[in-house]
DNA sequence: TTTTATTATCGTAATATTGCAATATTAAAA
DNA sequence: TTTTAATATTGCAATATTACGATAATAAAA
C-alpha cells in the first residue's frame, strides 16, 4: 500500500500529522533554522548553504510553503522567503497543546 | 533517490527530524492520544479502536517505541503500552525550543 | 502439556518521498 | 527587446513508508 487511510482520522489529527510532516525531514528543519537566523528575507543561497541541489531545495520549500509556513513573493529574479509568523505561532500552539495532553504519567 | 543525505546535517537537526517523523502519521497521533486518555496501561484494542489491522498498529507502535516514547512490557498474552513521561517531556522541550527560535518575525 | 488469546514478524504489493539533471519560467537589467 | 540570474517544474531512478494476510512467538490458563 503506502497510502494512509485518511478517512479514519479526525480533521484535527490529520492537520497535526500534516504539519509534523513538514518537520520530518532534516533539510526542512535546516531551511527553517536558516531563514529564522537571517532575521530578514533570504534567497536561494540556501542550496549552497545546505548542500543539496537547487531543485531539491525548491521542492522542500514548496512543502513548507504548501503548509502555509512561508510568506513573501515567490516569483522573479530573486525570491524572498520568510516565515509566516501567524502560522508559525499556530504551529507552536498546536504542537504544544497536543504535547500538553499527551505528556501524562502512566503506569 | 528517496534516501535523505543524512551526512549533511548536525546531530540536533537529525534528532528533531526523527522525532517529528513519529508524529508525521495520523495513526501514530491517534495512538498517542488514545494511550494518554487511558491514564493507565492499555493493550491492543487500539487496533479495533482506530480501524487498522493488528499488524499495522503493531508496526506503528514499534516506530513510537523505537523513538523511546513508550515504556512497559511488550511481551506476553496482553501487552501494556504506556508513555515514557521523561521522553515525552524531552520531546516537548525539544520541539518547543526549536519553535521558540524559529517563530520570529521576518520581512 | 496443550490450548488459547495476544502481540510480533515476515513477505509482499501499493504508494509516497527524496534527489537531481534537464528544462522552463520569471522578472530585472542591459 | 534580448540577455541574464534566480527559481520552479518535469521526468525519472532509488529508496522509504504504509497496510495487511499469513504465520510465528509469547505467556497465561485449562
Amino acid at each position: 500500500m503506502g497510502a494512509s487511510k485518511t478517512e479514519l482520522y479526525s480533521q484535527d489529527v490529520m492537520e497535526l500529522a500534516e504539519i509534523a510532516k513538514v518537520l520530518a525531514h532534516p533539510a526542512r528543519i535546516s531551511i527553517l533554522n536558516y531563514i529564522s537566523q537571517q532575521k530578514a528575507c533570504i534567497c536561494n543561497d540556501i542550496a549552497g548553504e545546505i548542500g543539496l541541489a537547487q531543485p531539491t531545495i525548491s521542492q522542500h520549500l514548496k512543502v513548507i510553503n504548501d503548509a502555509g509556513l512561508l510568506n513573501g513573493t515567490y516569483k522573479g529574479k530573486s525570491v524572498c522567503y520568510c516565515l509566516n509568523p501567524e502560522k508559525m505561532e499556530w504551529l507552536k500552539r498546536t504542537l504544544t497543546e497536543f504535547l500538553e495532553i499527551t505528556t501524562k504519567t502512566c503506569c
